[in-house]
DNA sequence: ACATTAAATTTAA
DNA sequence: TTAAATTTAATGT
């Protein structure tokens, strides 16, 4: 939990409700509010030129939703879109800032927070950039699993789907399927009932 | 080595 | 019981 509820509760926030496919908001969007996930998940996505979808992250529990928007004057570059129903903590802006100056421990932990998404954040575009397609998603499978606490092998169970593997990575669904297939041959990661386990 | 297209099958809403 | 996700195969770049 990144702040935790009580907090914003008494600085104003609200719970709100989405189904699966709701749009928290649009890219082009100036930013109104923080937002918190306390259950669901949320992804946010880009649509380039050739309409192919591009997931630049995926939040549960626990995470807020484009945090670094409220730092800087600057527009959604992103959708926020609902890909599991759930509920979301939603603060207005100026009262998020408000929250901040009265309590430094909080700001603290959102740039400890900031700091370690930008580092993972280095090293998929690291991986992203490789010409292998099994680099690629062995990238996004380290990033995911660098928010689980149990770093033995196989103990991760991947909450994505081969598709959304394949729109974080650019590569085609067909791919990540055959590559997969080949990790698990190489003793990578292991599948079971469909799932992945890394 | 990966993308594209198409078609079949399984799973989830 | 539709829609979405997964898988295999054939063919193209």
């Amino acid at each position: 939990m990144l702040i935790s509820e009580e907090l914003l509760l008494s600085y104003g926030a609200e719970y709100e409700n989405f189904d699966r496919g709701d749009i928290i908001f649009d890219e082009g969007q100036t930013p109104k509010n923080y937002y918190q996930v306390v259950k669901g998940r949320i992804k946010l996505n880009h649509y380039n030129d050739d309409g192919k979808e591009l997931i630049l992250a995926i939040l549960e529990r626990g995470l807020s939703v484009c945090e670094l928007l409220l730092f800087i004057d600057k527009k959604y570059p992103v959708n926020a879109v609902v890909i599991e129903a759930g509920t979301v903590l939603t603060l207005p802006k100026a009262a998020f800032s408000i929250m901040l100056d009265e309590n430094p421990g909080v700001s603290k932990d959102i740039n400890i927070f900031l700091s370690e998404r930008l580092y993972y954040k280095y090293l998929m575009v690291e991986n992203n950039a490789s010409l292998y397609a099994d680099v690629r998603i062995k990238g996004v499978l380290d990033y995911h699993k660098s928010f689980s606490k149990d770093h033995s092998p196989f103990s991760f169970k991947v909450p994505l789907t081969r598709q959304q593997i394949a729109a974080m990575t650019g590569l085609r669904v067909e791919t990540v399927i055959r590559t997969i297939k080949n990790l698990e041959k190489k003793d990578v990661l292991k599948i079971r009932d469909r799932r992945i386990y890394y």
